[in-house]
RNA sequence: UGGUCAGUAGCUCAGUGGUAGAGCCCUCGGCUGUUAACCGAGUUGUCGUAGGUUCGACCCCUACCUGACCAGCCA
């Protein structure tokens, strides 16, 4: 049987003359009764179509052709040849075209005519049929393959943390109760609530929320560690930006100070923004033509200029001398709202901004205090269009500083007493931050929902498929 | 969860207190190495659901359903 080559072969390395076979669904017909169909097929290896050149001499053209409207599968042999065409340089001059699946265009859901995101949000499975979804699958993945290529290149070792997880205080929102108990007549203790001990794990078990308390065990040992999985909030978010399920890369480096994982951050950003540019520059044309036009410009000027680092104390006093009328009063001390954030990055800055030194009344136990005893050593990396996309630390590596703050905010020392080994038994100045994947991919393609560009959004509600 | 906005043909949308429109799709005809093909003709509707006001409601009012956006939480 004649050789397949993919969309993506045939328009990137042609071989003209030679016969192939081609295996894909048509994205649009064109007919000339005069004696010529044109079809352009795609099989998601390319963004642009591959042009088919049907002649009416075939001996099925004048049953078969009619059939193959938008969606159908086809199977193709033909010769790879110059294109007379203007929009493309190569084509297939078909020897047999046979219909493999066809596809009633009355019903079809995904035809040729506009449809909007929130419409295609019903066909979650046929929407990486169009343009704007293979697209957005293809840059998932080049980025999904960059993150690796990062860390790998630089001696970290992939860590797989649980999914599902004992500890119940990680601090990251509401968790998504593991569990094989009859829901309906759950085992009850003495004083009437639900009796876990009898319960799958001999306790009560979650979906985890983070594996970073996981991740810095291991970079405890190993030196530079990344996690790279699935994560879970149980958060009744209604927004264009979070999901129920979505994936996060968490490095966490031994020896490493705030100054390092600020670098680090930095680095990771502009290498993963640099690859999708050299090896997705069809789909980010796409995405500058029909999703956003600045898109191009931003990445561009990201890579370019080193990002802007202030600590929070910094930020605060710019944001008081703006003048700017804030519908939250900016003062030393609160948390920074979307606007407040958007403002430095996208108005005084219009660059990324690395936010450091965190009051502590707004963050989490694990971090490191600074000597002043009121700011850690947190850090959050704001880009313009997103907000924050990045959140980090130094982790407090002190026993009994550690001990003092999981007192004060009043968590269970118990659970975290495995923590609590990691800084009595050699322990070291480490740090590590947490990206969200899927607003990785919004900020790089310009989609303005998330649950665009995860291929089965899970958010409060929907759930299908 | 709160605030705002929206729901009209398979899709994208317009519309007026007095009996429902366009483009795309589809079918037919014409034309062309076409390319978001083009030109002409034709088919397509519980106007989200349930009440109410009115001589008369797609339009005004109320409730509900669904969705989107913004905010909070965060990544």
């Amino acid at each position: 049987m004649t050789a397949k080559r993919s969309v993506r072969e045939v328009l990137t390395s042609p071989k003209i003359g030679s016969e192939v076979r081609i295996e894909a669904w048509v994205r649009t017909k064109r007919d000339s009764k005069a004696g010529l169909t044109f079809l352009e097929l795609n099989d998601g290896s390319y963004f642009q179509n591959l042009q088919i050149v049907v002649s009416a001499t075939l001996p099925n053209y004048a049953t078969e052709i009619p059939k193959l409207h938008v969606g159908a599968s086809v199977r193709v042999l033909g010769t790879e040849a110059q294109s007379q065409g203007g929009k493309q340089s190569v084509e297939i001059q078909a020897l047999e075209v046979a219909l493999v699946g066809a596809c009633d265009p009355a019903v079809y859901p995904i035809g040729k005519q506009k449809m909007t995101y929130e419409y295609l949000r019903d066909f979650t499975h046929l929407r990486s049929r169009t343009n704007t979804f293979s697209a957005i699958a293809r840059v998932r993945n080049v980025l999904a393959m960059a993150i690796h290529g990062f860390f790998q290149e630089r001696g970290f070792l992939w860590l797989h943390t649980p999914v599902i997880t004992g500890n119940d205080a990680e601090g990251a929102g509401q968790m998504f109760r593991v569990t094989t108990l009859d829901v309906a007549k759950p085992p009850r203790a003495e004083d009437g609530s639900v009796d876990f001990s009898q319960d799958f794990f001999g306790q009560g078990a979650n979906l985890t929320v983070s594996g970073q308390l996981e991740a810095e065990a291991y970079a405890c040992s190993m030196g530079a560690v990344y996690t790279f999985g699935p994560t879970f909030r149980a958060e009744n978010s209604n927004t264009s930006r979070h999901l129920a399920e979505f994936w996060m890369v968490e490095p966490e480096v031994a020896f490493a100070d705030l100054d390092d994982n600020a670098r680090l951050a930095e680095d990771f950003l502009k290498h993963l923004l640099r690859t999708v540019l050299e090896k997705c520059p069809l789909e980010m044309e796409f995405f500058k033509q029909r999703v956003e036009p600045g898109i191009l410009d931003l990445l561009n000027s990201v890579l370019e200029n080193p990002f802007k680092r202030l600590t929070y104390t910094e930020a605060v006093e710019i944001l008081i001398k703006s003048g700017e009328k804030f519908k939250y009063k900016v003062e030393w001390g609160i948390d920074l709202q979307s606007e407040h954030e958007r403002y430095l990055t996208e108005q005084v800055f219009k660059a990324p901004v690395i936010l450091t030194d965190y009051p502590k009344g707004i963050k989490a136990f694990y971090m490191k205090m600074n000597p002043d005893g009121k700011t850690v050593r947190a850090m959050d990396v704001l880009v313009p269009g997103i907000g924050e996309i990045i959140g980090g630390a130094q982790r407090e590596d002190d026993i009994e500083l550690l001990k003092g703050r999981i007192a004060e905010m009043g968590l269970h020392a118990g659970p975290l007493d495995w923590y609590l080994d990691l800084r009595r038994f050699g322990s070291v100045p480490h740090a590590g931050f947490g990206l969200g994947f899927e607003r990785l991919v919004q900020f790089v393609t310009g989609m303005g929902n998330i649950r665009d560009v995860i291929p089965f959004p899970r958010t409060p509600g929907h759930i299908k498929i």
